[in-house]
DNA sequence: CATATTATGTAGCACTCGCTACATTTCAAA
DNA sequence: TTTGAAATGTAGCGAGTGCTACATAATATG
């Protein structure tokens, strides 16, 4: 039947459906409405895997939400390293982080914000919440790391601000601000940071 | 057995529970974790209330909810009006009102962030995600209005500014942030709105 | 071929969800 | 005292939850 993700040792029957592609498909449906509105039923029939095959590629509903959220954040989703490939100031780069929040949060397809600080949001799951707070943590890690090599000193308070900002920005666009709400705050936000961070260009 | 909240009129058997007791009860546990991590059953042991009761006098869950909402919009938690109660001009106001949001936000007793920005976020009950969409509409009207007074041509802006940063701050806190980083953050965004009011002293 | 290994489909587990039917109790009014 | 009205307690409804036992099917290896 299928032949697609088929490791050369591989030993008994195949799978039968493309992991990548249910993974993807489980990160929409969880970012879309959050992760315990989302049921292993329904994850069975958008994903096309009924449930005794869910539980043996992902160990529980908790696992797929971690392979979703490990998609999420090493993907397009990663405002921060798209920002930072772009080269420039620290300034520049926080910056055009929260220009890519305020341009990337809004509602798309039914989904909206940021699932790494949504996704799990009011959980009963304590499991599902831990993985997006740690989630969180790492994104703000790399922020903070970036910051400390032009301003040390400052790098734990920006990375909050930001976190704080970001965090502002996807809960506003879950509900319902558009770009150009998100687009006023994350300028106004943007000189905040370039002004703490001595960029005097800033002034309007 | 009672004779608490009884009304001229009233007939038929009295309530046997105290009715504004019950919804500040439910307030506290809708807010410490979150409209739908609440059930009836736990309301009704935590209230002292049984199933029927509840039903009786709320008419469902999002009906005890809106209830909660309502003691919550008009109680202490209104930050922007206690803020407003102390006087100023408009980005005092504006400034007192995210330094008492910076205060008031960290967990306390199990309860952190703003109910209606986060009570009913990824609630899978759309009635229960309407009524605090609702409320927060109504808070951000007050804001707007008041703004308006002094500066009408930024006062939806500005507006929405506020709600972006106390959301942002709202999250953060059910995140674990403690007062020192929502402080920081409040005292960035504050210059932010003072600066956009065109108070010049904010330069630092 | 046989055998071990892994995945799949059927069916259903124990549990919780919001909610309610029904009889009973407790009150005001007649 | 009777009547009507409203609240309460007992018990449980139908639906949904995450998850799994079990038999079967499909593959690699011997």
């Amino acid at each position: 039947m299928t032949t697609k993700n088929m490791e050369p040792g591989a030993r008994g029957r195949p799978r039968a459906f493309d992991l990548d592609q249910a993974v993807e498909r489980a990160m929409l449906l969880f970012h879309s409405r959050g992760y315990d509105a989302v049921g292993v039923a329904e994850l069975g029939t958008e994903l096309g895997i009924k449930p005794p095959s869910l539980y043996a590629a992902f160990g529980s509903k908790a696992g797929l939400f971690e392979r979703a959220l490990r998609r999420y954040a090493e993907g397009e989703a990663n405002l921060f390293a798209r920002a930072r490939a772009g080269g420039g100031t620290v300034a520049e780069v926080l910056q055009r982080t929260l220009l890519e929040a305020a341009r990337s949060y809004p509602e798309r397809g039914g989904v909206a914000g940021c699932l790494v600080l949504d996704g799990a949001r009011n959980s009963a799951d304590p499991q599902a919440r831990a993985l997006a707070l740690a989630a969180k943590a790492a994104a703000r890690a790399a922020m903070r790391d970036v910051i400390a090599a032009e301003a040390p000193e400052r790098a734990e308070d920006l990375a909050d601000f930001m976190a704080t900002a970001m965090a502002g920005m996807s809960a506003e666009a879950r509900d319902g601000a558009g770009p150009e709400r998100l687009l006023r705050f994350a300028e106004l936000a943007g000189a905040a940071v370039r002004r703490e961070l001595g960029d005097l260009s800033s002034a309007r």
